[in-house]
DNA sequence: TCCGATTCCATTGACGCCCATGTTTTCCCA
DNA sequence: TGGGAAAACATGGGCGTCAATGGAATCGGA
């Protein structure tokens, strides 16, 4: 599956739109779906965003999880699943970002498109500026490791 | 898989291009996207550089590893996809390294590509002299050994 | 008929492609 | 074994194309 790399700042013109940058559409190019589906976050000033098959993804590992009408499963529903909104883009592959998204995550003039691998967030592009210098600091601090896998073979 | 060897010592043009080593080129070559990805370490003044199958590996394991949402995967991603760019070389092989990883590794008329095995960095050539002078000094006291696996079939 | 949403069109600036050149390595043959 | 031809690689610069952007025009529903 295509990843979502790189952190693109794009401009909010004052219709609310914005453009997905060209290589997160790529990566949703091969879905049914032609748009991208976002909700607000529930950790921090900013918005979560992916492609329709993430969300089913998601809707399965709830659903292998947890029990179904339990507090657990009915809490994410209703901290993903109410809250997304399918945006799809339009020729020029614009979206236009709902006016409590960009509440939430305080974007005003630009918007920060931030690669997170199988997903990505858009912020306030001085607020994910600070926010990534904090998470850099503190790396040099730990010296993050991560168990390398067996390449999967697709 | 192939494997990344040695060092190359190439040049920085105005523009900002260099060419990408031929046997790297050749090592990525069996790969859907022609380019490399390179993202600023999070330890040391370079950039870690893979190609885009490696990435892909390093998605599947933080996911095995973490559970989603969690500040340790969402740290992991801030510092790797979000900060990795997507490089495609140019009919003649280079690539456009990009201002703020040039300034991260200190890089200006020439760039050491440094051969890793799965992965490869890029240095300001005189920077890693010195690092790799110092490595080699250290390795002559703790002798660092490595326990060695069968084979695995491929 | 009015308002919002969507599509269409034009501009500009970055980057991707093309060609030309120099240099090194490889290969072939004397 | 040495010299020369040829290929491969690294490098420099010019030009075309596409993505991002702003605004106008058109469509649709209330």
């Amino acid at each position: 599956m295509a990843l979502f790399l790189s952190t693109f700042v794009n401009r909010v013109d004052k219709k609310g739109r914005a453009s997905v940058p060209a290589t997160f559409r790529a990566a949703l190019a091969p879905q049914a779906f032609q748009g991208i589906v976002l909700y607000r976050s529930f950790t921090g000033p900013c918005a979560e965003g992916s492609g329709m098959d993430f969300m089913e993804r998601l809707s399965d590992s709830s659903a292998q999880t947890y029990d179904a009408f339990s507090p657990e499963h009915d809490n994410l529903a209703a901290l993903i699943f109410a809250d997304a909104r399918q945006l799809p883009w339009d020729p020029e592959g614009r979206i236009i970002l709902p006016e409590d998204i960009l509440a939430h995550a305080g974007i005003t003039e630009q918007v920060a498109f931030v690669g997170k691998g199988q997903t990505f967030q858009i912020w306030e592009p001085e607020s994910y500026k600070a926010v990534e210098a904090e998470i850099r600091a503190r790396a040099l601090q730990s010296r993050p490791t991560l168990p390398l896998r067996p390449k999967v073979p697709s």
